[in-house]
RNA sequence: GGAGAGGUGGCAGAGUGGUCGAAUGUACCUGACUCGAAAUCAGGCGUAGGUGUAAGCCUACCGUGGGUUCGAAUCCCACCCUCUCCGCCA
């Protein structure tokens, strides 16, 4: 969410920041609801103010055995109006509210401008794809020559775009996980943490998933105590269950940053991705990630997106995955970021870098909504800043494993870092 | 699933219809005392919003939502959450 008090005092501003991201900001309908809010608004506290001195005076009228009669005749006809007011102030705060909802974040001012990804920029390379002497086969065909992936069955189980690993491969895929989740914690100074993968709408809120996006998600409704029904909703990402662990928080300053670390499955429906990567596990209803989140102070943000995407690239470069960093341009940052660095690992059957890693600053955007605040060095409450960042999507790093480690055989070297968690198996051979 | 207790400020904890945004303690801040600290004493100290150049003034908030009333932390209803005991259970 925006801060109201940018747009009161400067809409066009905000409307221009906004349009570099594609986003048109109906300036009309905010003047037009902010000055139903401010009238009504007004109104209303005068008449609780009138409310408020009169009550008074008849319990002093009262305590003092005098007739309140006359004064209680003076104010039998506020109650109707106020309440009318009361219910339509509430209307239009409920309007005001939902039209800033669905306002995305402001992007940073070094964000490159741009419609789609073509125009993101390339920060740095690391590493060199591999050069094979024969033709590199991807995931699927690795996998299943392997015997370790099955996507048939997962179909049969489930339906499209879910997958089933066997044997090495279920174990490797559990390696990364570990392996991932040690290095954060021992050498990167995250906090561990397991979390709930049912969410209830306020943390969907909290981080932006909700109002706007209910259609990306797994929905679970449940019935509550009186009948209405309420619902779950399955966790896109760890983001939303360890970021909103401070929502309506107040840290001390001590405390922060917040360096949190959770590997978890993340859900997802893919609506409107229909016909896009259909073959292998890139694109799944449900995959596992290991999401790195920090809540920090304001003034130290960006200083904690470059440490949290350092901490990410780690990883790859402890698994020898060439990988490049892109900034994300306007057009393409996600509804919360301000600024965002997609990490893309190289694979080789696509003759490319895919996305492997987005590593975000949401600055104040997402604590505003959870009341997420910190005591600053004045005592005061201040929002703080959120971060995040997978550090990596496991499914797609077993990916990027198969692919760049590939043998003539159709075997799979291990990556050295991941042996301790394989039993010390050097080589994933065809069984 | 059954029975009971409870949710009030950073924390603890009073408050069962009227000047209660809320006693008191504690934490914290400022000042005094002190070479300094501790202790002690004095004062200050919630959040959000409106309005105003400002000082200030006003409004809302005592788990959430609704109701009763001129007036609700206090009474009524529903829900959520926490705790204790019993049952069941991975």
């Amino acid at each position: 969410m925006l801060d109201i008090q940018a747009l009161r005092h400067d809409l066009t501003a905000v409307a221009a920041r906004l349009a570099t991201r594609g986003f048109v900001l109906d300036t009309a309908r905010f003047e037009q609801l902010e000055g139903e809010r401010k009238t009504i608004q007004t109104r209303t506290q005068e008449l609780q103010a009138k409310r408020n001195t009169t009550s008074k005076q008849i319990g002093a009228a009262k305590a003092k055995g005098e007739d309140v009669a006359a004064i209680m005749a003076e104010v039998a006809h506020l109650g109707d109006e106020l309440k009318q007011l009361e219910a339509k102030l509430e209307q239009v705060q409920h309007e005001l509210n939902a039209f800033l909802s669905v306002i995305p974040n402001a992007p940073h001012a070094t964000v490159p401008h741009g419609k789609s990804e073509l125009d993101n920029q390339e920060v740095r390379k690391w590493g060199v794809p591999p050069k094979f002497t024969f033709e590199a086969r991807d995931h699927v065909s690795i996998g299943e020559g392997l015997g370790g992936l099955d996507f048939e069955t997962a179909a049969r189980i489930s339906g499209a775009r879910f997958s089933l690993l066997k044997g090495p491969l279920a174990r490797l895929h559990r390696a990364l996980a570990q392996f991932m989740l040690d290095t954060h914690t021992d050498r990167h100074g995250y906090m561990e943490t397991y979390v709930p993968y049912l969410v209830n709408a306020d943390s969907m809120r909290g981080t932006g998933q909700l109002p706007k996006f209910e259609e990306d998600l797994f929905k679970v409704p449940r019935q509550s105590g009186d009948g209405r029904q309420e619902n779950f909703y399955l966790i896109p990402t760890a983001e939303v269950p360890v970021t909103n662990m401070v929502r309506d928080e107040i840290v001390q300053l001590e405390k922060l940053p917040l360096k949190y670390v959770a590997h978890t499955p993340c859900f997802r429906s893919e609506a409107g991705s229909y016909g896009k990567d259909t073959r292998g596990m890139i694109r799944q209803h449900q995959f596992d990630k290991v999401e790195l989140v920090q809540i920090v102070q304001p003034e130290k943000s960006y200083e904690g997106l470059e440490e949290l995407l350092g901490h990410a690239e780690a990883i790859l470069q402890k698994l020898g995955l060439p990988y490049r960093v892109v900034k994300l341009c306007t057009g393409d940052m996600g509804f919360s970021a301000a600024l965002t660095y997609d990490i893309e690992v190289w694979l080789p059957a696509q003759n490319t870098y895919r996305e492997i890693s987005s590593c975000s600053n949401f600055e104040a955007f997402q604590a505003r909504r959870m009341q997420a605040r910190f005591r600053n060095a004045q005592g005061k409450p201040e929002l703080v800043h959120t971060l995040n960042g997978s550090g990596l999507a496991v499914g797609r790093t077993l990916v990027a494993i198969l692919e760049n480690n590939q043998q003539a055989d159709g075997s799979v070297k291990v990556p050295e870092v991941l042996r301790p968690y394989m039993g010390g198996m050097e080589t994933i051979k065809v069984s």
